[in-house]
RNA sequence: GCGAGAGUGGCGGAAUUGGUAGACGCGCUGGACUUAGGAUCCAGUGGCCUAAAGCUGUGGGGGUUCGAGUCCCCCCUCUCGCACCA
């Protein structure tokens, strides 16, 4: 050990201790309790920046302390590999997506060793590796054969700037969730999609059972879900033979229904209107609403508008005429595409009626009030009675729900039925750097899988990305053309590659094995290790990501391969790390080089500082994590971004707090260097300083347990470093008059220097095993037990009680932690302090709260 | 609009069950050491007041309570999610 604190070396050090003795490296063992830890894994984009860090330092902290628990702690990483980044960067820099993907693989993973991050590297995957995506194809085979996995031409999401359909989950606020400048539009293509609907029942149940997951996220997900009770009802048409299904949530208005609309993409529409007069009006309605973004077109800003579409049908239960519109807030993906409007309760269908001059009908009336339809200002959308309903006059609307469901199925009328929000995953990618879809299209026998023996369908190597961004795959002869497996026949093989959100449905079981080469996973070892006990990533994939998962593993498990059906037990959501930036008029955001003394240096324009972005969104002005390590060393920058803040909340990076870090692991090295002598001594030391420096060695243990709860129930690290912090000023505290202590004084000291190394060792690992080696102890700290609190440590001889006068603070006493309420109210009302406020007043009440504080209400 | 969360010093944030508001750290101020310091150490640091005493103070207003940052009601602001879902 050095007298200075040079981080490089102590950091290196241990690292090459760490892999040389294989620390971090993990079997099954069934004779202990497993602990399956695991972060967010990233997507290999160059170099790490601070969301990593503060995501994998926050595990890592976990994983360390578990291990000192005593739990067999599995704790893995890999790449998320396959996807854009490498496409576009192949058509900016000519690099080869595979290349540019291994090239940032192996920076990144040489920064995550740099961090000291405890990962069993055996266990290491990339999934755009074929060991790993053949069981991919796999599974889609097996989907396909259940029907789980089909093929449909229909209406999705096309984002311009990726060249690819996107699924819904990937479109936010109508723009594409990788570009939030482009505009998704809306394609009609064929496309693979995954029956994630089949699951939908299951997952919302399951959303009650996930204690462990965060209520906003289990709210996100029971929100896209999206399920509602209602009844499908079919209305007949007068002229063409047809019949249009419309669901509703509120068939006890159905006798209300006076006109009908249609999204502009239903069917019927062409076939309504074809050869009528109005065929040109309305396909030019149709078309302008069509070429309205998603967004745009269900924007509560946007108008709601229609035409009528020539055509009637006939109301179910009353048998009136009523017309056919088609409208542009209906949407065609959500219950049949078609509604029945009741302009009289609902609010948006009051105003359309307005709007357009459509017949009204009121049927249900509130209690104490008559409804007039032409007096009415809004829709009444409230309880009340039913009228002008037939049979079912005169029940409350609420009770004859049910009963005109039957009816209408008793008449074949419709029947009641569940809708869900959630659509079908499309996980078609007109991309090239992506899994293959192992289907081969024959002329004679239509869609043909690939025999399970043909796995892996091989994503060739051996190509360039088009200059405009599209796949080379289509024009690659040497992949697209194939034999038939049934007929033997000339086909061509699927060029769509699979949304990389599949590959990332699964990781976390691979990892249990990832060199299992009988199947996708290894039985024993499987069930072993899932579910992940801990889950730690970003609150951005609450939906996309963390559903997926969930479905997939629901999926494996009906295939036979997973006992689990859930596979994440708890769930930790990490803020965002976010840095206040300044902004040009002119240039936009500038990196911190280029703006100078509050102007643009480009163009001497006054600088706005404003808006605090997230760094693992925008390029600019991120803070490096790689110069902070230079700077200051891997156990600082770990140390600062948990010190900074709980991790769920948003953190807003401050430069000038990872000095303050910087600072106390120099005390701390210094606090051990200056004493070494006094304190090496192996651990633990005989109880026999228990009479000396009582305060301290209580300090030591509630740090024990104040540490311990922190990070056990809470994951607050910020307050568990401070708690550390606290102990080492007291320990400094006591060390001011070194020269005059005894030896069952340094006994104390030594504990409670050797508990503060121990502690803050799953925070500061390198520095906290150099300082342990110096303390006179061998081995690594992850070896060592987490200590546990002495009690009789804690108890108190005297106590500081607060001598309140109507609640305000007036006076402290310190009395023997022996005492008794009356005592104690005894002793207070003895303070010269407190009977100088209470003087002549008259005490109406004294209130003693045990040990702690005397309120004297006067 | 609906739902959830939040609002505490110059800043990040503590206060876990109603009981000493501001732990811990940053920054700032003063001092020590020094050729020097943006290194280190010591002291101070919510506001008002020269200081002490005192008063005041957790977005604003009201309430419950001996006692409220914490509980209840109303309002304001911010963040996130949902938002024509039939």
């Amino acid at each position: 050990m050095e007298s200075r604190y040079e981080p490089e070396g102590v950091e290196s050090k241990w690292q090459m201790r760490w892999q040389a003795d294989g620390l971090f490296k993990v079997k099954e063992d069934i004779s202990r309790d497993k602990y399956y830890l695991l972060e967010m894994f990233p997507y290999p984009s160059g170099k790490i920046h601070m969301g990593h860090v503060r995501n994998y330092t926050i595990g890592d902290v976990v994983a360390r302390y578990k291990r000192m628990q005593g739990k067999n702690v599995i704790h893995p990483m890999g790449w998320d590999a396959f996807g854009l980044p490498a496409e576009n960067a192949a058509i900016e820099h000519g690099i080869h997506p595979a290349k540019w993907t291994y090239d940032n693989i192996s920076a990144m993973k040489r920064q995550l060793k740099r961090m000291g991050f405890s990962y069993d590297w055996d266990r290491e995957l990339a999934t755009c590796d074929p060991s790993y995506y053949r069981w991919e194809q796999l599974f889609f085979l097996e989907m396909y054969e259940r029907g789980l996995a089909y093929k449909k031409r229909t209406h999705v999401n096309w984002c311009d700037k990726c060249q690819t359909v996107l699924a819904n989950e990937q479109v936010e606020d109508g723009r594409c969730w990788r570009h939030s400048d482009q505009e998704v539009t809306i394609k009609e293509m064929d496309s693979w999609f995954l029956r994630i609907t089949r699951y939908a029942d299951e997952m919302l149940e399951f959303c009650e059972r996930l204690p462990g997951w965060p209520e906003r996220v289990l709210t996100m997900q029971k929100n896209w879900i999206g399920k509602s009770y209602g009844a499908l009802i079919r209305f007949p048409m007068v002229e063409p033979d047809e019949v249009i299904e419309v669901f509703t949530t509120r068939q006890d208005t159905v006798f209300g229904a006076t006109f009908l609309c249609l999204a502009p993409e239903h069917p019927l529409v062409t076939k309504l209107i074809k050869g009528l007069p109005e065929e040109r009006e309305v396909l030019a309605f149709v078309d302008r609403t069509l070429k309205m973004d998603r967004f745009m077109r269900t924007s509560d800003f946007t108008e709601k508008e229609g035409i009528f579409s020539g055509s009637y049908c006939l109301n179910p239960m009353t048998r009136d005429k009523i017309p056919i519109y088609i409208a542009n807030f209906v949407l065609f993906d959500y219950g049949t595409g078609a509604i029945m409007a009741v302009p009289t309760h609902d609010q948006r269908d009051f105003e359309f009626a307005r709007k357009y001059g459509l017949p009204l009908r009121v049927v249900i009336q509130p209690e104490g009030q008559v409804l007039d339809v032409d007096n009415m200002t809004e829709a009444y959308v409230g309880e009340g009675v039913l009228v002008n309903s037939g049979p079912f006059d005169g029940k409350r609307n609420t009770e004859a729900m049910e009963e005109i469901a039957d009816y209408l199925k008793s008449e074949v009328l419709g029947e009641k039925t569940v809708n869900y929000r959630l659509r079908d995953w499309g996980i078609s990618r007109q991309r090239y750097w992506g899994a293959p879809i192992p289907i081969v299209y024959c002329d004679k026998c239509g869609t043909v899988p690939v025999p399970k023996d043909k796995l892996p369908v091989v994503l060739p190597l051996d190509l360039q990305v088009r200059p405009n961004g599209g796949s080379p795959l289509p024009f690659e002869p040497s992949f697209c053309m194939t034999y038939c497996p049934r007929c033997g026949g000339p086909a061509r093989r699927e060029t769509d590659t699979m949304d990389t959100f599949v590959e990332s449905s699964w990781y976390f079981d691979r990892y249990a094995c990832p060199d299992y080469d009988k199947g996708p996973l290894d039985p024993e070892k499987v069930s072993y290790w899932m579910p992940v006990d801990q889950y730690i990533g970003g609150i951005e994939h609450a939906i996309l990501h963390l559903l997926y998962s969930r479905f997939f593993t629901r999926v494996l498990s009906d295939l036979g391969y997973l006992k689990v059906r859930e596979p994440f037990t708890n769930l930790l959501t990490q803020g965002m790390v976010c840095k206040e930036i300044e902004s040009c008029p002119i240039h936009g955001y500038l990196y911190p080089h280029e703006a100078r003394e509050g102007t643009c240096s480009r163009c001497g324009s006054k600088v706005v500082v404003g808006a605090s972005l997230k760094m693992s969104k925008s390029k600019k002005n991120v803070v490096d994590p790689q110069d902070l390590i230079d700077r200051y060393g891997a156990d600082t920058v770990r140390m600062f971004c948990l010190f900074a803040s709980p991790p769920e909340r948003d953190l807003e990076w401050n430069d000038k707090g990872v000095e303050g870090s910087f600072r106390f692991l120099h005390r701390l090295w210094r606090l051990v260097w200056d004493s070494r002598d006094k304190l090496a001594g192996t651990f633990p030391c005989e109880k026999d300083g228990s009479e000396y420096l009582p305060a301290l060695h209580r300090k030591t243990h509630q740090t024990i347990k104040k540490v311990t709860e922190d990070i056990e129930n809470r994951f607050h690290f910020n307050t568990a470093i401070a708690a550390v912090m606290e102990l080492v000023n007291e320990i400094n505290r006591v060390l001011e008059d070194k020269d005059s202590l005894r030896a069952g004084e340094w006994l104390v000291i030594r504990e409670a220097v050797a508990m503060a190394v121990i502690l803050l060792s799953p925070v500061v690992p390198h520095i906290c095993d150099e300082l342990w080696e110096t303390l006179g102890n061998d081995g690594c700290l992850l070896s060592v037990p987490w200590p546990s609190v002495d009690e009789a440590a804690l108890k108190e001889e005297k106590r500081v009680v607060v001598l309140q006068v109507n609640g305000k603070v007036r006076s402290r006493i310190e009395v023997p932690a022996s005492l008794g309420e009356e005592e104690i109210k005894e002793l207070a009302l003895a303070d010269p302090r407190l009977r100088q406020f209470i003087a002549d007043k008259t005490v109406k009440k004294t209130v003693v709260v045990q040990k702690k504080l005397v309120n004297v209400v006067v």
